[in-house]
RNA sequence: GGGGAGAUACCAAAGUGGCCAACUGGGGCAGACUGUAAAUCUGUUGUCUGAAGACUUCGUAGGUUCGAAUCCUGCUCUCCCCA
C-alpha cells in the first residue's frame, strides 16, 4: 500500500471533523513514500505537444491540462466556494504565501488546522511563494543572497523571505503544492541582469529542496513542492535553468518569469525551449499566464497548469470571455442587450442574467456585477481547459485549437 | 408687500476685465489590466478638423472697453428671511 493509494480511499474526507485524525494517521504511516506517481498522461496529442494527465494530491485528483482561479487571499475575491465548485468546477485554486503571512498570519492558519480548514476548502490548494511579489512590489524591497528584504503593504512593517522561511510559511499554510522561492526578473531585462537573478534562484532552489526535505507537512496531507525555471527571453539562460530544475528531482516544474510585457511570440518560444527540457513524465506549470488564446498556445506546447488574475480581475473591471471573443460589458451597445451573459456557458449563472443587466450593474459598481463576471469568466476559463482536455484524448485537439484561438481572441 | 442672495457646460460647483473653451468633483463615453498593494487605474467629454487653427458659449436684451463669464442698465426666472 502506497501513499497515493491510501490518499484515494481518505478522499474526499467526508467530514471536517474527523479529517484531522486521518490526516495525522497518513503522516503517521505512509508520509515518506516518495517514489509514488503523482502525475499520469493519459494521452499525448500527435499533432502538437498537449499532453491530457492527472496530478494527485491529498485533497483531490487534479485533471490537467487546468487552469487554477487565483485566491491569493485565502479567496477567490467574490465568489462563493460553493459557486467555486459547481459554476465553475475549479478542482484546484492558488493562493498566496506573502499576502497569508501579512494577514493573517500563519499563527491563525496553523491554529485553524492549515487553510483546507481555515477556509473550508476540500480541494487542492497551490500556494505561489511571494517571488511575484518580491517582483511587483520592487519599489519597497532589496534582495540579498539570504533572501528578500521588503517592506508589508498592508502596514510598512519589514520582514525578511528566505528559501526557508517560505518553505516554512507555505508547511504551516498547509499547500497541497508549494512554490520554490524565486526572483521574477522584469521585463526589459538585460542578459547579464538575467543571469544573475537566475543564478540566485537557483542557489535558493538548493535551499528550498533541502528545507522541503528536511521537514514535513503539519496536517498529515501530502506536500509537493515545484521550482521555477527563470532566465527571462534569453534561450540559453531558459536552457540551464531548466536542467537545474529538472535535476532537482520535484515531482513537477513550473516555469516563471515570463508574461511580463514581453512579446506572446518570444514567450511561446522560451516555453518550447523549456519544455524540451523538463521531464515529460512531470507536470509542467506556466505561472501567471494568461489570457484564453495564451493558454490553449500553452497546452499545445506541452504545458499543464495555468494560473492567472485576469478571469478575475478584468471580470471585477467589467471584461468578459466568451466563446465568441472579448466583450467589454461597460459599452453603451450592451444597454438593450436582454440576451443571456453566454447562453451556451456551464455556468446557470451565465445563462441566467443578461448582459444588459450586467452591465447596469457593473457600472453601478454594485459588487453583484463583480461577482457574476468573476463567476463567467472563471467558468469560461474552467470550461475551456476541460474541452481542451477532452480534444487531447479524443485526438482533435489541433485544429480546435488553431480553431477556438482565432475566435476567442477577437473583440466583439 | 418689504429685504436679501443668485442664475456658469449633462449635473454640482470654482472663476469677478486679458494667463478662460472656462479649476474641481460627479455623470457619460472609451481604453488598460497576465504567479492580485486593483470592486483599480488612464484618457476623453462645446462645434468643425488629422493637426495647427477657426468658430460659437457662462439666464436674456442692450451698453462701457482695444478686450467681458467677469463692469453698467433693463427684463425674465430661482432661492432665503420678514410681514
Amino acid at each position: 500500500m502506497d501513499a497515493s493509494y491510501f490518499s484515494t480511499i481518505m478522499r474526499p474526507f467526508p467530514q471536517i471533523d474527523n479529517c484531522l485524525f486521518k490526516m495525522r494517521l497518513i503522516k503517521l504511516t505512509f508520509v515518506t513514500t516518495s517514489q509514488t506517481v503523482m502525475f499520469s498522461i493519459e494521452r499525448k496529442d500527435r499533432a502538437t505537444s498537449a499532453r491530457a494527465g492527472v496530478l494527485r494530491t491529498s485533497h483531490g485528483d487534479i485533471p490537467t491540462p487546468i487552469f487554477m482561479p487565483v485566491g491569493t487571499a485565502a479567496t477567490v475575491k467574490g465568489v462563493l466556494h460553493r459557486d467555486l465548485k459547481t459554476e465553475i468546477d475549479a478542482p484546484v485554486i492558488l493562493a498566496n504565501t506573502y499576502h497569508l503571512y501579512l494577514r493573517p498570519g500563519t499563527d491563525i492558519i496553523s491554529s485553524a488546522g492549515g487553510i483546507h480548514r481555515f477556509m473550508s476548502w476540500d480541494r487542492p490548494v497551490l500556494t505561489d511563494s511571494g517571488g511575484y511579489q518580491v517582483f511587483s512590489l520592487a519599489a519597497n524591497r532589496k534582495l540579498t543572497e539570504e533572501g528578500a528584504i521588503f517592506r508589508s503593504h498592508i502596514d510598512g512593517s519589514k520582514h525578511l523571505f528566505t528559501p526557508e522561511s517560505v518553505i516554512d510559511i507555505q508547511r504551516a499554510i498547509g499547500a497541497d503544492i508549494m512554490m520554490a522561492f524565486d526572483e521574477c526578473a522584469p521585463w526589459p531585462c538585460d542578459h547579464k541582469y538575467a543571469q544573475k537573478s537566475m543564478e540566485l534562484t537557483h542557489r535558493w532552489l538548493d535551499r528550498c529542496v533541502l528545507q522541503v526535505r528536511n521537514t514535513g507537512p503539519l496536517y498529515g496531507a501530502d506536500q509537493m513542492m515545484f521550482p521555477i525555471v527563470q532566465g527571462a527571453i534569453y534561450s540559453d539562460l531558459r536552457r540551464i535553468s531548466a536542467d537545474k530544475c529538472a535535476s532537482s528531482e520535484m515531482p513537477g516544474n513550473a516555469i516563471g518569469g515570463l508574461s511580463v510585457g514581453e512579446p506572446a511570440e518570444v514567450m511561446y518560444e522560451m516555453i518550447e525551449v523549456v519544455n524540451e527540457i523538463l521531464p515529460d513524465d512531470k507536470p509542467r506549470y506556466l505561472m501567471g499566464v494568461g489570457t484564453p488564446a495564451n493558454i490553449l498556445e500553452g497546452i499545445a506546447r506541452g504545458v499543464d497548469m495555468f494560473d492567472c488574475v485576469m478571469p478575475s480581475r478584468n471580470g471585477r473591471n467589467g471584461m468578459l470571455f466568451t466563446r465568441e471573443g472579448i466583450v467589454n460589458i461597460r459599452n453603451r451597445r450592451w444597454a438593450t442587450d436582454f440576451s443571456p451573459v453566454d447562453a451556451s456557458s456551464a455556468s446557470e449563472i451565465s445563462r441566467t442574467y443578461s448582459k444588459a443587466y450586467l452591465r447596469h450593474l457593473v457600472i453601478s459598481g454594485e459588487m453583484l456585477g463583480a461577482q457574476i463576471a468573476t463567476i463567467h469568466n472563471l467558468s469560461f476559463y474552467l470550461s475551456l481547459v476541460r474541452e481542451a482536455r477532452e480534444r487531447i484524448l479524443d485526438g482533435t485537439f489541433g485544429i480546435w485549437k488553431e480553431k477556438t484561438v482565432r475566435k476567442i481572441s477577437e473583440r466583439v
